[in-house]
DNA sequence: TTGTACGCGTTATCAT
DNA sequence: ATGATAACGCGTACAA
């Protein structure tokens, strides 16, 4: 309350630096460093120009800082859609704790259709031009050219959920090849026999490495798949697909859905549209593990990635590159598990 | 591709405005109206600037411009959690529409403990260090003084399904009020006779008004309230307190929830630990109807809350007031309505 | 139409 | 420990 009262004593809203100075009777670089952690300044004049400062209702520009600093302290988050759960409890834990660090997110929707391409460009611009001290791309579509190209200014970029042929950038990502075998062996215990995949969007890393991993270990257990579709991480999509998977005179008896997100359609097709019994007639996987989903595991088996997890290694590395810029480039890749229908967890 | 291998010819990465023009051989000014729509700039000189700095890979520089024209082009986007999917929803679309008008977002998670009104001072101060040109506020637990503090410091606020006793600042929201009438009224033609309301935080506008409407409703008819608790918005604590609702002597036969979140921890709870029958023993309703998830609907009655509808008031209703700054405040209320279990409705 | 010069609010350098 | 002053990169009068 105090604050409040005070501050209004300044409506303008427009105090600066050179005012606290004036009003304190000190020249600007006093209060410069009174405001600069661990600067020299001596004990009296500091506290006699905090006073000053919050009387007038004084806030630094940050700003005028990055400008002067040339460090914005501002992360730039890129990604596709947050209709898969997944990406919002990863911005969320990777936004506070930034937060913790002082800095902050500045967000990025990249949209996620197939003209993507040229929204690339543009979209690499408005970033530049916010001088983002680091990067975060979780976009399905465009990472990889964005992240070699935002690498080759010297931004540090991390790819989340993410992998790319490239090297050179930072990665991390799920084990997602190792999750795709773990589901094709799980069906192949189960005793399915029309094993089908239904995946993101065809060439995702995601989608591809899960794919992988799956067909993978059908072949090496001498089972070729049912039918391989895709439903672009989209909610309908998955939903068609399904559909007309079923309605053939050989529907599959398992499906491996790259995420949670288009398993819960997969799911909402099959018992309402097609009556189709879950899992007596069909075994469901899906991955990600959506946190505070428990009450869909008793119909889903999914394959879990472990958000806080890759947000913690997102950080570091993204820190890390920001104090060392010519540090090693990081691959990592966090292990998944499967949690079987029925299995309870602990939620958060 | 022409324009990353241009790019690498500057690693660097810094061009400015001044490399331009003095590699264009024109002044800085030149080189300013050019990026600047609408400025007088012979077509020619202009053609001849833009060639250069595409070929330096120049971008402008966002920063040193907000310090110029003491406009950021920021929104700050201040929300408490994200595991309700209501926000997300929000989010990706607000950002969206910002974006298309060359505002970008920047995040603020608040958190949402108890503890919580120490942390506002402090956040606070790190949105307005950012200079945003203006502020949505979606966080549950500080919104009002917040609102206030900054509408005081000039700048443009909008809370987004948050309402406060203070008529000064523009705020969106739903019809809560009456979504907890029609809820009531859904009860009451069912034929339910124990009712019960769990809420989200105790003073949370979203709770206050949709208890007020059902309590109401319910009294109207003569019907007192079977119990009220509160979930906290948590999908375990909702979880907890549903189960001990109905570990007594006269469970209800009828729950309204304050969001759809929450409501599916309840029917989690009650299917699976409580072995309990939707609807046949008991009814619920929830409150969001967060996209895609058709699915449940099944299961759940739920009181729409339109995200677009909200989202483009606030937009208009933001960029009105970054315009004409003392415009009249709005208090702009979105109808709501009923969707009844069984009901299918389009997906986005 | 174009160029010069100053201001935006801060940090950094160099004296004192 | 403190103060003057020059950057930082860009708009924008104002002058030409």
């Amino acid at each position: 309350m105090k604050d409040l009262n005070k501050s209004q004593l300044t409506i303008s809203g427009r105090v600066t630096l050179a005012d606290v100075a004036k009003a304190a009777g000190v020249s600007t670089s006093a209060v410069s460093r009174t405001f600069t952690p661990g600067a020299s300044v001596a004990k009296k004049t500091r506290t006699h120009i905090l006073k000053v400062a919050t009387n007038l209702g004084y806030r630094p520009n940050a700003i005028a800082r990055t400008l002067s600093t040339q460090r914005s302290r501002i992360i730039g988050l890129v990604v596709s859609y947050l209709h898969n759960q997944f990406y919002p409890t990863i911005i969320e834990r990777l936004s506070q704790h930034l937060q913790a660090q002082g800095y902050h997110v500045l967000l990025f929707i990249s949209g996620d259709h197939s003209g993507a391409e040229a929204e690339t460009d543009s979209l690499v611009l408005d970033i530049l031009q916010y001088q983002v001290d680091g990067l975060v791309l979780m976009s399905t579509t465009m990472s990889s050219r964005l992240a070699m190209h935002c690498h080759t200014l010297g931004i540090p970029v991390v790819m989340l959920n993410r992998t790319a042929p490239i090297k050179q950038v930072n990665a991390v990502s799920s084990n997602n090849y190792e999750g795709g075998r773990l589901a094709a062996r799980f069906f192949i215990n189960a005793g399915a026999h029309r094993i089908s995949f239904i995946g993101g969007l065809k060439n995702a890393s995601t989608t591809v490495e899960r794919q992988q991993g799956f067909i993978d270990e059908l072949l090496h257990h001498d089972i070729s798949p049912h039918s391989q579709v895709y439903g672009n991480y989209d909610f309908h999509t998955a939903g068609q697909v399904t559909q007309s998977l079923f309605t053939t005179k050989n529907p599959p008896d398992a499906l491996f859905v790259a995420n949670d997100h288009m398993a819960f359609s997969v799911l909402d097709v099959l018992r309402s549209k097609l009556g189709i019994a879950v899992p007596d007639d069909v075994q469901v996987i899906g991955f990600d593990n959506v946190p505070q989903a428990s009450w869909r595991a008793y119909y889903l088996t999914t394959v879990e990635q472990n958000a806080e997890q890759m947000v913690k290694h997102t950080i570091t590395t993204l820190l890390d590159s920001l104090k060392s810029p010519t540090a090693e480039p990081r691959q990592i890749v966090v292990p998944v598990k499967l949690i079987e229908r029925g299995t309870t967890w602990k939620l958060p």
